[in-house]
DNA sequence: ATCAAATATATGTATATACATATATTTCAT
DNA sequence: ATGAAATATATGTATATACATATATTTGAT
């Protein structure tokens, strides 16, 4: 580096941390906006789908499946348990376990949001171009290899 | 679509936003673990090397180059104002106005942080490969452009 | 000069996130 | 059969984040 603003400029443009967090918040942001009229966040919707495609499933489950933290995956279910959207019920067969399933209510907001998802989606697919898009997903899953 | 599960699978695999939350969030554990030695986050320290950046710079200024909501940005200033990293001085030409400056405390955690930044940075640069990486970088960015 | 509008920052509230630790329950070695 | 270890979930604490709103100050129209 040739000086000590060169240096700061490079890790400023080229932090791949704060470059892929910065993306996250400008691609939430832009889902929220729109799904804002569901009254259900991106990460919600989300982690309804995840429990929608499985007919039951345990909190840490649910946690491995989205790599969420235990107790963030705890606390994000609550949410939803909260409004109605999914149920919970002690596995009879272990007392530390719980199911999480979805509800009738969750089901309907569910069909809400998705048209409104698939919209934004196709939208950046198609900014990006299939492509790009492609890339980038494959980058992103490389890169989460690349860590661990 | 063939049916429902398929759907389902479809979102779960491709969602734009979960799949860079979900980067972001690998990422920033990496970070993070590599830099607890030094008390930082790497979102403190992506903060201060962009206080250093600029002898003063607003609370407005920062959260705007850093794409931050200006309440996020005052809050984020003061867990750096808190451990001494930075200082905050009125304008005197405009009461309204706060000028941050990293202190010498601040360099220091800086110098102390910046080798272990590097040495991440390099490991996932190397890891992902340098034509990957800038393509990274540049699809993140397009992407969040495409949706301004 | 005054008062409304604009601007800069702060605060209330809520979610998303993780780590450390606590609690409840089950399993396993003896 | 019992107690230690393992496991599943919850809670305490802290940061990162945004939106809505409040507060303080400046600017600008009259």
């Amino acid at each position: 580096m040739n000086n000590k603003y060169d240096e700061l400029d490079y890790i400023i443009q080229f932090c791949s941390c704060a470059n892929i967090r910065k993306a996250a918040r400008t691609v939430t942001q832009a889902f929220e906006k729109q799904m804002q009229s569901t009254g259900l966040k991106v990460t919600q919707y989300y982690m309804l789908v995840n429990i929608a495609r499985h007919k039951e499933i345990t909190v840490s489950e649910l946690g491995e499946i989205m790599l969420l933290e235990q107790s963030t995956a705890t606390r994000n279910i609550n949410i939803l348990k909260n409004n109605g959207y999914v149920s919970i019920t002690k596995a009879k067969d272990d007392l530390r376990t719980k199911y999480i399933s979805i509800t009738d209510l969750g089901l309907e907001k569910l069909e809400e949001a998705t048209p409104i998802w698939l919209n934004i989606q196709t939208k950046i697919e198609d900014n990006l171009g299939k492509d790009k898009f492609n890339d980038l997903i494959k980058s992103l899953n490389i890169l989460q290899e690349s860590i661990e």
